[in-house]
DNA sequence: CGACAAGTTGATGTTACTCAAAAGTGGTGG
DNA sequence: CCACCACTTTTGAGTAACATCAACTTGTCG
């Protein structure tokens, strides 16, 4: 990883962009400047109000967050998740209202992150791919939701946290933090959290993964992804 | 409208982007010569493949598409529709891989639409706008898979399309196309066509909304949005 | 008229939800 | 160090929503 970043506590984030794109002195300079603003977010606080005009470009350097909808009822529907390296507001227009809410599942700090000038074309190939990679992630989790049942949903999440934290660097192919509880987890994927419990004590049983402790092990990476029909996104790494 | 798009046969779709934003002459024109080149897909047949390099940034002039996702045993998740007026890869990289297979529901003419310029502002404009509705209904897409009950998914459902067919001025408040059969409804809610069918059966009882003959009638707007508490994206309309 | 797709119906099975309570976990203050 | 609290996980029993399977009906089009 680069010296520039290597120089930031939360290097293992700011590292996601330069590996989605080359990025060159000058991007790195515009990232690590900007990058020195910081905003902490409690855990279970809100981060960014729905229909508020969206904030400045940020980036997760720390912590786990969602998009969440929440019903009149109490239902709760998280929409997607942001893990440490995910951009935030970056490739909206000016003025534009946050989509959804966004709140912290545990402590989170964000960082600025550069709107991109026109000749920094590495800084704006890290957005788009950025971008892409959070599309994709939606669509799946739409297949997921509606036509995956619980025991192959928590597979297929989970296959897909362990990519994503490869990308910064989190954790090994079989090991890696997953710091959400139960019911966290029901909200994610439309299930009860006892469902959940029961799914997971299956998946255990079964020595697939064993998650415990904030703690994912998977002990059988190759049968997981085949019963999932795991593929990674088709966007070129650096 | 403007009259240089009327002058076309698909004029709906194409005022679409220019309710998303004010057009200029420029770019209006820009949008005319890129819309001479057409694209004829039967129903059933496919438009795009998943992970292909993606073809030219494209609009649905007529017809209805879908991306979808199937998996080995048959099962087939719609992860979001296309109706006249939406585009297709518009904000992707260059050489980008679409994320998603796409395919023709009903009989669909796409045409070709412009790369803007550096300097199109209106069209630059358009495209995002069109690019946070479409985010901006996937998170929909999430919420009613994950948290919604099969009454709840179909209102819901039929309330968006009324919304974005709305964009086009295809039908009216409370009466506009839906050539879709149960099956496909199935496959975008994930259900199956026999639920689907049953759960027509009571809103029609109930004398909600009936739909039939690729035609939906709403009988009581007010109560439906309530049902499912419709919100309108934040996305100003010129 | 016949063929094929779409819609409808009934009977039955399964997945996942609901409600309720017990057991485990971790943090805090006395 | 222990008592207490809040939160999370686990367990059990009963239920509701939705799926499955199979047949029958309707509509459409050549």
């Amino acid at each position: 990883m680069n010296r520039h970043l290597q120089s930031f506590p939360d290097a293992a984030a700011m590292g996601r962009l330069s590996r989605l794109a080359s990025l060159d002195a000058d991007e790195l300079d515009a990232l690590s400047s900007a990058g020195a603003t910081r905003r902490k977010t409690a855990a279970h606080r809100e981060i960014m109000a729905e229909g508020k005009r969206a904030a400045e470009p940020s980036m997760v350097l720390s912590g786990w967050a969602c998009r969440s909808r929440i019903f009149r009822d109490g239902r709760r529907q998280i929409l997607s998740l942001l893990l440490p390296g995910d951009l935030i507001g970056v490739c909206e227009q000016r003025n534009a209202m946050a989509p959804t809410a966004i709140s912290a599942l545990t402590e989170v700090v964000l960082c600025a992150v550069p709107r991109p000038l026109p000749h920094q074309h590495g800084l704006i190939d890290a957005y788009t791919r950025s971008g892409a990679l959070d599309e994709f992630y939606l669509y799946r989790q739409v297949a997921r939701l509606g036509r995956l049942n619980a025991y192959e949903r928590i597979i297929d999440f989970i296959l897909e946290i362990r990519d994503r934290l490869a990308l910064v660097g989190m954790g090994t192919d079989d090991n890696f933090p997953l710091p959400l509880t139960q019911e966290t987890f029901g909200d994610l994927l439309g299930l009860t959290s006892v469902h959940v419990n029961r799914t997971l004590q299956r998946l255990r049983r079964e020595n697939l993964l064993d998650l415990r402790g904030g703690v994912a092990r998977l002990k059988d990476v190759e049968h997981l992804m085949h019963v999932v029909e795991h593929r990674l996104p088709n966007i070129a790494v650096v």
